[in-house]
DNA sequence: CTACTAATGGAACTTGAGTCCCGATAAGGA
DNA sequence: TCCTTATCGGGACTCAAGTTCCATTAGTAG
């Protein structure tokens, strides 16, 4: 029957197999941002990091496979949210952040070559829509209590709401090419509550 | 001064090297349908396209090169449009129709593939732009026409408009992997009506 | 501390993507 | 029709990504 082989790294992951762990986790987030996903070598990755090319394939096996590592890496890392008391002032900030992330010299090249590479491996792809799943949840608790309260329609789906201030920015950073600045946070902010305002996502 | 030399096959672009570029298309658009932009060689193009490898590397070069001439391709191909006269069933259809294109097995693939490749390399990122754009715009005369009918504020943009329609569908698609369906169609022309409605793409 | 073995990493090897050279072919103008 | 040369394509070559083998190192349980 099954085996059940433990994967790599995860019998004895204290100790240098950590220090392996970041330091290629490092050097692949430099690689990416500073070429892009399809620059992506894993004998590369291990020059930089200064481990053994045998060691990289071996754990890792694909870029799409690091990709997705870095991805579970990141997601991990939890970002606090505001809670201004007023849905139209959450979603502005939230809209803001998106904002400022995309526009990031570092963060913005990641987050595409991420991208790409969840478009170009089905394990890289998993684990971003883990990352966006995580990142909206930690948002719809504003959306949530704006119901309480009132502000918006009685079952409104609260992570639909964030996701529809995320969405036109997106669009804007991957399809059109649009600028990205304060003005336009705030038209993705106010498309989202004027959505949730008309019931658009309630039930 | 500047010599200007003429890209190749824009001197004789007549019999053979069309014949040559129409079948390094289609291999590469079959090439990225089946297995996406990461794996777009150019050495395994020419073999399916059973043209000479050092033809495929003189006239594109690179994988981002091919991907760019093939958008600029299917940019040329124009689609026609829905006219109902009346803004909500327009939108509708055009939500209709991004989430068929995005759900067709093939159609879906492809343009997954062509965004990576938008995201790995700067050629193919303009002329996805330029597709886009030529999208949108095909689109657009609804939105013109609904605000000179008066069902949209004064003044709306109406490439905003269309654009707000196919966001949340993307952002599905790409980031966080939700269903494209019927309701799906149907919620994001229903955000785009009433963000619209709302005056949100006013100036 | 000791034993066991998971995990690392050096080195040699294979394979095929990308380059270069040059003769063959055919597009397009006279 | 003929001529010029843009464009194509075969074949040899280079170099590094990815694989394999095995000796060495160092977590972790006892």
């Amino acid at each position: 029957m099954a085996d059940d082989v433990p994967p790599r790294g995860a019998v004895r992951p204290g100790g240098r197999t950590a220090r392996v762990r970041e330091s290629v986790l490092r050097a692949a987030a430099d690689t990416l941002v500073e070429k892009g996903f399809d620059a992506l070598d894993l004998a590369e990755i291990a020059r930089v990091a200064e481990v053994g090319k045998t060691t990289v394939y071996r754990r890792w096996g694909s870029p799409g496979a690091l990709a997705a590592d870095l991805l579970d890496d990141m997601a991990a890392q939890s970002l606090p949210r505001s809670r201004t008391g007023n849905v139209r002032d959450d979603l502005r900030e939230n809209a803001r952040l998106v904002v400022r992330t995309l526009t990031d010299p570092r963060q913005g090249r990641l987050f595409k070559a991420l991208i790409a590479a969840s478009l170009c491996d089905e394990q890289a792809a998993m684990a971003l829509r883990r990352f966006y799943a995580v990142r909206i949840d930690e948002w719809a608790g504003c959306v949530a209590d704006a119901v309480e309260r009132g502000e918006l329609p009685p079952g409104t789906d609260p992570r639909r709401v964030i996701a529809g201030v995320s969405a036109p920015l997106y669009y804007a950073l991957l399809n059109t090419g649009e600028l990205l600045d304060e003005a336009a946070a705030e038209r993705a902010a106010e498309t989202a509550l004027a959505a949730a305002r008309a019931g658009v996502w309630v039930g």
